[in-house]
DNA sequence: GCCAACGTTGGC
DNA sequence: GCCAACGTTGGC
């Protein structure tokens, strides 16, 4: 089992967005960075914990967990004319972009801030706090996860 | 709104 | 294959 970060913006979905949905889950479409799409496709396995991420947005924070319920396939997304995301490198014969689906665990009762997590010297190494990261699906480890959980409960 | 950092694109 | 130009991300 590993685990993981999603960011997400709240203006377009937010863990309360997901909390509607219908089985409080979601797929996670729309990624189109490459580094993300390996770790969709490749890497996230059913059963994974993911730590939800609000970017751009007040509180900058990590705010739940969510388990991934089911593996990379292709996001359908990038072949709807019509979809923001729509690209016509990907087809349904040759599929360029994957999404997982993903179910809310948690709302955290205290969302864990960036300052929160840049105050902690046991979190100096993680991927989110690296310098210029971007990337919107990122590992983290599994010491990382634990004490983030329990700085959220 | 600004801007640093980074990914992608496209001419050569 | 290089690299300048451009677009995007995301914290501040």
């Amino acid at each position: 089992m590993n685990f993981w970060l999603f960011k997400s913006e709240p203006d377009v979905f937010s863990i309360l967005d997901l909390k509607k949905s219908k089985n409080q889950t979601t797929c996670w479409d729309g990624v189109r960075n490459y580094q993300a799409r390996n770790f969709l496709r490749d890497s996230i396995k059913k059963g994974d914990g993911v730590l939800f991420y609000h970017s751009n947005s007040d509180p900058l924070a990590v705010v739940g967990i969510c388990e991934v319920v089911e593996e990379g396939y292709p996001d359908f997304t990038a072949w709807e004319k019509d979809n923001e995301h729509f690209d016509p490198a990907s087809t349904p014969g040759k599929p360029v972009w994957y999404m997982v689906d993903i179910r809310l665990k948690e709302i955290f009762n205290n969302p864990v801030t960036l300052a929160a997590l840049k105050a902690e010297p046991k979190l100096n190494d993680m991927k989110l706090l690296q310098r210029g990261n971007r990337l919107s699906v990122m590992p983290v480890a599994k010491n990382e996860w634990d004490l983030i959980i329990k700085m959220g409960a």
